[in-house]
DNA sequence: CGCAATATTGAAATAAGTCAAACCGTGTGG
DNA sequence: CCACACGGTTTGACTTATTTCAATATTGCG
C-alpha cells in the first residue's frame, strides 16, 4: 500500500458530481478517519471538502511501513478501519437505496452520534453537526425542501432538536427504532465506544 | 491484513437486508472480483448470493504474505483492487442518490460491460447478465415494475436488447452520454481493459 | 445596517410505488 | 402429450412520496 492522509480535527465530506452539477456526498469524515489513501497510477473519483476548520496528517509510504513494523496493531487497526470504512458506506447504499426521507436522515443523525461517540466528541446525545439543510440533502439524495420538512417532522415528534449546528436526540431508543439503525456495522462497540484488545 | 476469498467462475452479488425485511444490493461480482477479506473479530454486514454456478479461492494470511513478499506486484495489484472496488460502491451511492431509473439502469448496464471485457467476458458490446428483473430492483432500489417499464424504453429507443439472460447494448456511445457514464472511475483503462505496467 | 446564505412555507407537478391480474416459457408428473 | 405449477415478465389503473417552483422568513456577519 501507499500514504495515508487522516483528518485530525473537524469535519470534511467525501463529495462526487455529475457532469450536470448534481452533488452527491458520500460520506462525512471527523478527526480520526482516513480522508484518503495513496494508490499510484489511480486516479481520483471523489473530491474532498471541509465543513469546518480542519486539519489532516500525512503518513508517508516508509513512515507507514516503519510504524507498522514496530506495532503490529497498527497494521490491524488499518485494517479494521478499512473494513468499517467500507461498511459504512456500504450502509449508505442500503440507507439510499431501501430508506425513506425520515430513515435516511434518522439513521445519518445516529451513525454520527456513535461515530462521535467513540472519538470523545459527543455528549448526553447531543452534538455539534455543521451540516446545513443543503449538504444534508446532498448527502440523503433529497431536496434541501424536502429535507426542511423532513426535520420539522422529528421535531413536531419530539426525536430530536436541531438549531445553530447543535443537534440533540431527544429519544434516541425510539428514533433508532423507528429508522431500523443498529450499530453492529460501525464495529463491535460498547456503550458506544470502540474496545480495542 | 488476513485472508481473502476471491470470486474465480460466475457471478455473484453482495445483499444488505433491513430487519423487516427490505433488500439492496451492492455491489456485482465477476471472477477475479474479492468477495471478501478476512478482518479478526468483525462482525459481516452483508452476505454474498450467487447468481450462477461459481467458485471460490481462498487464499490465507500467510499464503498471502509469501506471495507479497516474492511479487511486490501482488502488494500494488491489490491496493489497486481496492480502490476500484471502493470507487465502484461510491459510484453505487451516486447512483441511488443522484441518478433516475433509466440512468441507474443504463448505467450499471455499462459498469458491467467494462468490467466484463476487462476479464474477456463480453464481446461486441453485449454479455450474460444473470439477473433477474427483480435483483436488479434489488440493486437500483427500484420496483420490479419500474425496472420493466424502464427497460422497455431503453427497448423502444433501440439502445439495449436483453432476452433470455442476454443483454446486447446496442448503442453504447448513446447510452452512456445518456446515463452519463465515465469508465475513469473503474481504472486508467485502453479500450475496456485494464493496461498494467 | 444590509447583504448573502440559509431556513421555512405553500401549491402544483411528477417520478416512482402499489396492487392486481394476465402472460409466458419451461419443466414435471400423471 | 397434455395440464398444471412455478418463476419471471408484462400490462393497467390508481396512489403517494418526493420534487419543483416560487415566495417569504430568518440568521450570521462584514
Amino acid at each position: 500500500m501507499s500514504g495515508l492522509h487522516i483528518l485530525t480535527k473537524g469535519w470534511a465530506y467525501r463529495l462526487l458530481m455529475l457532469p450536470d452539477g448534481r452533488r452527491q456526498i458520500a460520506g462525512f469524515l471527523i478527526p480520526g478517519d482516513i480522508c484518503m489513501t495513496e494508490v499510484p497510477d489511480v486516479r481520483l473519483d471523489f473530491s474532498l471538502s471541509s465543513l469546518t476548520d480542519s486539519t489532516y496528517l500525512h503518513l508517508s509510504n516508509q513512515t507507514l511501513d516503519r510504524l507498522r513494523a514496530a506495532y503490529p496493531a497498527v497494521g490491524e487497526g488499518l485494517a479494521i478501519h478499512n473494513h468499517v470504512a467500507s461498511a459504512i458506506l456500504r450502509n449508505w447504499v442500503l440507507n439510499l437505496g431501501q430508506r425513506n426521507a425520515f430513515e435516511r436522515i434518522g439513521h445519518l443523525f445516529c451513525e454520527m452520534l456513535i461515530r462521535l461517540r467513540c472519538i470523545g466528541m459527543a455528549e448526553n446525545d447531543g452534538y455539534h453537526f455543521p451540516v446545513t439543510q443543503i449538504e444534508l440533502a446532498e448527502a440523503t439524495g433529497l431536496t434541501p425542501v424536502h429535507v426542511n420538512r423532513t426535520i420539522q417532522d422529528m421535531r413536531a415528534r419530539g426525536l430530536v432538536s436541531l438549531q445553530n449546528r447543535e443537534l440533540k436526540i431527544l429519544d434516541f431508543a425510539r428514533l433508532a427504532n423507528l429508522v431500523m439503525f443498529d450499530p453492529a456495522y460501525l464495529h463491535p462497540v460498547t456503550g458506544g465506544c470502540a474496545q480495542d484488545g
